[in-house]
DNA sequence: GAAAGAGTCAAGTGAAAACTTAACTATTTT
DNA sequence: AAAATAGTTAAGTTTTCACTTGACTCTTTC
């Protein structure tokens, strides 16, 4: 009985890579677990811009974020991944059919 | 000695994808090729919006274009989402290596 | 060859997204 | 307990992005 906008997960997946500084981030967070300050310091902002992009990057299932006492620990979460690479999985196959069957019938007829 | 911007494909692939207009037009391109206006017509939007995100959706790889006559023909290419691909892989096989040996020490030195 | 169809270009508008600042909370340190 | 550290929140600013409008070009039709 929701009503929400229930935004698909693929949309934010694909909304929180857009951002450059985002998937610096995903990068950092790759080698291990990391606080906000930390992922904050190398780039050029506020730890308050640091934090809404790891509050993005949560919401899309691409990080993972825990208080332990006053700092946040973020980790990769594979899930947020898996979700991109099922999406690339289909729609590659999805084509992929499709060029097969191509190669049968190079000849293309003129639409007018 | 180029001082362009020289973005990379994967920024242009993932801002691309990041609309999910454009990945109506991807969806409905791996179907087979169609026109501009075909892409347009199903879209709540005019042909000049439609060409711009043909135009995004060109320089990221994703599809290629070429005019015929007065249409414009839109066609998947397989270039794009394997640029994701590649990414996507590279950054698993970065994590994947890390969580791997983190099963051996699953003992974290509380650090404070 | 005039009209219609399909696309293209350049400006401009509006809304969303990225950032900043400033005030405030909850932990550690000293 | 005071000061410093790390984060959080809300509000406001700036930038970016999607989309429209209107003028124009190049085919194809009639």
């Amino acid at each position: 009985m929701l009503k929400e906008p229930a935004e698909k997960p693929i949309e934010r997946v694909l909304q929180a890579l857009a951002d450059g500084t985002r998937r610096e981030m995903v990068e950092r967070v790759s080698q291990g677990p990391v606080t906000v300050s930390e992922l904050a310091r190398p780039l050029a902002m506020t730890l308050a811009a640091a934090l809404q992009h790891v509050q993005v990057l949560e919401r899309s299932g691409l990080v993972n974020t825990e208080k332990q006492g006053r700092v946040r620990l973020v980790k990769i979460d594979p899930e947020g991944l898996s979700v991109l690479r099922e999406w690339l999985d289909e729609r590659r196959s999805l084509w992929e059919k499709r060029l097969d069957g191509l190669s049968a019938m190079l000849q293309e007829k003129p639409k007018r």
